[in-house]
DNA sequence: TGTACATCAGTGAACGCGCGTTCACTGATGTAC
DNA sequence: TGTACATCAGTGAACGCGCGTTCACTGATGTAC
């Protein structure tokens, strides 16, 4: 990376700036939160001048968006990782959510980056129902596993409901009013197990 | 209002300007968004200078704060009604969570600033958990009614999950990828208790 | 009842700031002959 | 292999903007005598 070289080696030519940039935006996001995520900022953190990433991406949007991106991939990782190591049928919904939620957790301004990105599209892009290994396809044929209903719209209600919870828990998961039942149950994933438990369709408990 | 006066008539002193200055936020709020809600604007929109503003509140967080007070009460009033009006013991879950999804899709702007205001905070007002009025007091002993364990770390695993499921709900309900479901089913309540239908805790399926 | 005066609640101009974006530019690179 | 030249990927200064906040101020109000 840049901060490896000695400043006058570093050639006037980047060679990979638009990566650079989107580990730049990471790297802010991680210290300083959403907030402070401006075009500049990025440049400034990456050691260029604050017009050089027009020449990479069309404007903040753009790059916010490439950044959403990593994230997602990121995610389905870990989501096809939890998935893996799950010991039953039953026990690879609450895995999937707690895996969810712990990204969320872990990276909480990306996390958050993602969502806005996905909010003012308000509509996801294409292979989120088409790639296999998608956080939303994991979690529809893990319930088909599971032995959820046939029905379409069902299966589909059913998937965006444990979405749903699993986006509020993410969300909500931080907050300081929780702190004395993640002490009582012994650490944060008994207490993220512990909420799924309540939740039907992460415990195996399909309705309808 | 001011509004309903004359100009020349308008007194120098305007009388009530805090809440003046918090209604104006929320007019904001509802035609433009939060991004637009800054100090300024909110001066602007009531018609007064923007130093004006600093006499009745130190500083934007606490005109903030005091936005996201307004709504807790306007959605405590909601799911009040919704509890009253609800059939049966099992419709009343369900019926708070479409009613606390439901105050969210109607105001958006507000809520998010509410989330913002809370997380912010990381720990909720004191009244959250005192008033008997509040959402959580109010799911919590819906909860009980419907026959939720005894144990007290339980009966708040319950009543968090029912709320971190239904903020979830309420941030992506506006979705465009859940339009085409809507519709399938008859329209966004509809939807909404398909959702729920499938978290156990609001249909009914206690869990452990 | 009238008046002096303290206090309250506004004004409007100014502060410094960081932002997204554009512009004319220039140094580096790669290709054609 | 060397050279002319087009193209690419940077620079750095500047644009206009709206922001939160502070300041010295002034008009309006209310109270004490």
């Amino acid at each position: 990376m840049r901060e490896a070289l000695a400043p006058e080696s570093r050639p006037y030519h980047h060679g990979d700036l638009s990566r650079a940039l989107v580990d730049a935006a990471r790297r802010l996001l991680e210290s300083e939160g959403p907030s402070a995520l401006s075009l500049r900022a990025v440049a400034r953190e990456a050691g260029v001048s604050p017009a050089a990433p027009y020449h990479h991406f069309k404007d903040k949007g753009e790059l916010l968006d490439a950044v959403a991106q990593q994230g997602w991939d990121i995610l389905n990782v870990a989501m096809t990782a939890a998935r893996a190591t799950a010991l039953s049928v039953q026990d690879k919904l609450t895995s999937l959510g707690v895996a969810y939620v712990q990204f969320a957790r872990e990276h909480p301004a990306l996390y958050r980056v993602m969502y806005d990105a996905s909010r003012d599209k308000a509509d996801l892009p294409a292979h989120f129902h088409a790639d296999n290994d998608s956080a939303y396809c994991q979690v529809r044929d893990t319930l088909i596993e599971a032995g959820a209903s046939d029905d379409e719209v069902e299966l589909e209600l059913a998937t965006n409901a444990a979405w749903c919870a699993a986006h509020g828990l993410a969300e909500m998961a931080a907050f300081k009013q929780f702190d004395h039942l993640k002490e009582k149950l012994g650490g944060e994933e008994a207490f993220l197990r512990g909420v799924f438990s309540h939740l039907g369709i992460f415990a195996g408990t399909a309705s309808r």
